[in-house]
DNA sequence: TTTGACAAACCGACCGGTCGGTATGTAGGT
DNA sequence: ACCTACATACCGACCGGTCGGTTTGTCAAA
């Protein structure tokens, strides 16, 4: 009819292209506030088939969810690589998620269909693991970084872990309504100064 | 037609009643994912009486968000009152607001409506307030414990202030999906505990 | 080398239901 | 008589999801 159409990139490719463009829709409006046809629409294709690649809206979300954070902590990995001592990997791995969410505006899909995912009961045991896996990275990170003697022995490594990931989600968010995440660095760097003093060794009071 | 109705609490009562249980509703949901009827029916009315009082959903999102933002810095300030220095009532605050959170589940209505509605750009300007305002107060807070002598004269009040407020935000959310608020002082209590340090006089280095 | 069977990939019309919103009616206080 | 405060009934648009059908790639038998 069409001049045959582009035949597309014949399965696999197809699939990643929805997975893209709903992580991108579920950035910006989340869950709920997205359409599937808007998906549809973005990606070109049609409901038929979008539905012979994914069973539902859902099970489209959970991809979204798993391939983002995937991609996020590979990053952060290979971020972790580039330094020697464990407080260092910390802090690199915080600056290279700050790049990964000044880049791609779908890396946002991960926490918001955390939350609004995470309402849901029954898939609330999938959203958690986002949140604990990063802690215990953190957490192992500190740990690490009592025994090279960067972080005072004192310490409870779980704690701060966890209080750095909240906090970090925080201000990701604060950024993106107040600046689009331009300032996200900063107001990172901001955090890490006022949190480092006090685990760092060499100084501080309780 | 059906005994006549019972003449409900006729006006303003009506409205608190739609106000409140939206405010639920969109804390537990979101705003697109609540729907008018959804609201309409937990207040016991109908269509007509739901648009007497309202004009647009949206419309009745933004008063559950001025409302309960109202509600939520009152109880701060009160809460403010019962210290004498600074930087107590900094700390009271917070403990304020972590009582808040346990205690009445529309106030993350706030929140959640801040950032689904911020997302909108003629709404955004609306939403910053809610943030910018909770950064002022702090700030304040803060240059008043510098010259009471509780807060270094070398910190930026300003930064520590936006620092505060997103990292609490994350803090919540945090809590929330893990534990439904019931760990939220404690997250709450070790995010001060790593920055009061590095801010308080007497100790810490850079 | 052709052909025919089969599966994977995709199309687009269509479904019941729900959405936010509207038009109209009416009971009761003043 | 009039206005407030509701109830009833209804609207078109759009929602997530289904379905019958078409096209395209694969591969084996002839």
């Amino acid at each position: 009819m069409v001049a045959a159409a582009p035949v597309r990139g014949r399965g696999k490719g197809t699939r990643r292209c929805i997975v893209d463009e709903a992580a991108l829709a579920f950035a910006r409006t989340g869950y709920a506030g997205t359409s599937l046809n808007d998906v549809i629409a973005a990606t070109g294709l049609t409901k038929g088939a979008f539905y012979f690649h994914f069973p539902s809206k859902e099970a489209l979300a959970l991809e979204v969810f798993r391939s983002k954070q995937q991609e996020w902590a590979a990053k952060a990995v290979e971020a972790a690589g580039r330094r020697e001592r464990a407080l260092d990997k910390l802090i690199e791995m915080m600056h290279e998620t700050c790049d990964l969410h000044e880049t791609d505006p779908a890396a946002r899909a991960v926490a918001r269909l955390c939350w609004e995912l995470g309402e849901n009961p029954e898939l609330a045991p999938q959203m958690k693991p986002f949140l604990t896996n990063w802690f215990d990275i953190l957490e192992d990170l500190l740990r690490a970084a009592q025994k090279e003697g960067d972080v005072r022995k004192d310490v409870d490594a779980r704690a701060v872990a966890e209080v750095c990931v909240a906090s970090f989600i925080g201000i990701s968010d604060v950024s993106h309504l107040l600046s689009g995440n331009m300032d996200l660095r900063q107001r990172a760097e901001q955090l890490m100064d006022l949190i480092l003093p006090t685990i760092r060794t060499g100084g501080r009071r309780t």
